[in-house]
DNA sequence: AATGAATGAGAATTCATTCAT
DNA sequence: TATGAATGAATTCTCATTCAT
């Protein structure tokens, strides 16, 4: 595979395919017209992708590798989890700016058409950031740092549900419409306040616990 | 229009067309086996829609109200916020087992394909919840059953999100298999503690304040 | 046939079609929008039309009765052949102005796509006028009108040519846009001059004698 | 564009297109049927032209083009006017049994379908014509080749009718038609009578001055 | 007899994929 | 090996015609 391409052109085919999947989505992007833009013959694609949906695939997996690099940094932090929290909901504003196109292609996957491939794809792309999360999650608790009357997976699932949302509300037409719709227009571009509140959302919903509330509503 | 349709005539076509849009998605779906289906001539769908995309818009027009007024219900409540937010996520379990494809065919406008109806779609979709969630939260915040240091429209905006979420997880497939990632195939159908853990993390999220947490960490 | 509809409701929905043909062309009229504008039911339509064809067929019956019983009046006149040929040339031009649609029709027929009603037609709607030119010539180059160095059927059959390109110039688009970039359009709308040419080139046509110029030459 | 068919592949497809349109008219010509008997796939007929219309615009141009080409022979020469109006009476006889499809394209654009395109073909086909026939009659005129009391661009745009309806008549089966019941069937087929007869006539109607007749007449 | 809803064959057009050069 | 022209199956949409009411 990819004998000849060097390693930039093989990144100029994919970033062009990401590029045009992202605009039109996977069924009405057109292979001629990527192969085109990319200065390649279909022939070449089609050497190194079996069929359009291989080479989508392979989009795809560019896609989310560059940003799980970026989830990567966050991993590996040290920092206890709100703190934590805090900076992956700045950096995923970060990616969100910068790597709109790759956000765009994990919302494509998530839509109805590529039900075929959903167990693989989830499990490939999911599988890191649950177990890290959760794992932290049930640190946190058993540390004490939030409630331990939680399900660390369940924790898990919504923290990063609230995640992907944020990403998609800024990089995807639809979710970034109901973004406005929700907050105006003038809150989508306030990074700065947006990760404020939500970093507030995030770290009540870990932190607090139940009694407290019916303590202090005594 | 439809005056030889009858109005179940007319709901079976249009279920027709939400089964295999939520199946296939818009691209894939073909309108001739739509109209084999529902045992109808290509001729009549075409009679009473101009053209493919606007029999998708009115088959996602029948889902979003039915969608919605399973969701009018729970705005209509008198309840706290709290007990409120507890009901809507039963709502939404219930909702998702019980009409699976309408929120298939929700999911399906906010791919990438149908960018150019987003802004259109995300105001007519989105802001009657926008609006309530946002008011109520203002509300809770003033009578103090909430944290008052909050934006009501973003916490608004996450709540939904978190809700979104869990509609898609229960009926989209990646969605439902990334659901599994997270939490294994036993929590997917045990709604019950789903529901309650929900519950924990909204609660927290909207009733706790950040100074506790500090105060408590000493 | 027409058992129940009065001759005015035969005459209106003749009339729709006659526009909606001279309009569209055979091929994109619609039998339904014809129907529908005539205030039918295509079931009528069809119960008295065995098929768009048949139904065409009437409608061109209709507009060449109508331009015939103008040409009639010309052919039970008695004037000298030149004299006639002036009337004619006018009656043309006024034909042309009240009557476009019926025109146009006929020039639908000269099209390629009714290659296979060409005989039967050509033969229904030429022969009077070329009975009658071709006799009115002959007598008048017997009486010596007209020279009589002629074949009278070829004679009078670039008579009706002319006339036959006069009534498309006045009514059809291409023949119109033709006859402007030949003239201008502002010879298009005088009637006057046009006609008095025509007569003069007619009046030649017919009278002079090829000896004379050489005649003349000298 | 055409970087790979031969200019003869070119050449057949456009000829095939031309046979078919001629045969069956615009409307009832198939893209699917054209490109089989050119023994090509319809993808190759839409790789080169954008659609239907184009293509057969395509047609047109090439019938036209060839048909100029004969036009431009007579053109060039420096006959005297009566002279060569002979040679053009008889190089439309060739040409209408050479080229009987091109003259049938000609005559497609000027049924009522194309009405679309009749101001813009009118101007790019009759241009040249007009003004070379128009020039001619004028010099003519002064000349004292012919009458003087006439109005070129008028009798220019006769002359060419005249021409028009004679390529019709020996090529468009409506007029072919029309052409027999004037002349019968046996002049359709003597050239050289037809050619002769139409000499005179056109002769005649460019020299003869009216006051001659009443002269002669008394 | 009249209606017009329903039918479905037919035609234009697209584009993933192949394969001769 | 690379090219990109060629393929043709697939799909959308139209509209003449039928026929149940």
């Amino acid at each position: 595979m990819f004998e000849k391409l060097t390693e930039e052109k093989k990144a100029e085919i994919l970033e062009t395919g990401i590029a045009e999947f992202a605009e039109k989505g996977v069924d009405r992007a057109n292979i001629n017209v990527i192969a085109k833009k990319a200065g390649i013959s279909v022939g070449v694609l089609y050497k190194y992708y079996t069929d359009k949906e291989t080479f989508f695939l392979a989009c795809l997996k560019r896609s989310l590798d560059v940003l799980n690099s970026v989830l990567q940094e966050q991993i590996t932090s040290s920092d206890k989890i709100l703190v934590r929290a805090e900076k992956i909901v700045r950096a995923v504003q970060k990616t969100s700016r910068e790597h709109t196109n790759y956000i765009r292609m994990y919302n494509e996957i998530t839509s109805g058409g590529n039900r075929k491939y959903a167990p693989l794809l989830a499990e490939k792309i999911e599988s890191l950031s649950a177990t890290v999360y959760t794992r932290f999650i049930a640190d946190a608790a058993k540390n004490g740092d939030i409630r331990d009357d939680i399900d660390p997976r369940l924790f898990a699932f919504f923290f990063d549900n609230v995640l992907m949302m944020l990403q998609f509300s800024y990089s995807c037409d639809y979710y970034r419409e109901r973004f406005k719709v929700y907050c105006g227009a003038g809150l989508v571009d306030d990074d700065e306040f947006v990760a404020s509140q939500l970093t507030k959302f995030l770290e009540s919903a870990f932190t607090f616990k139940g009694s407290d509330v019916k303590h202090r509503e005594k």
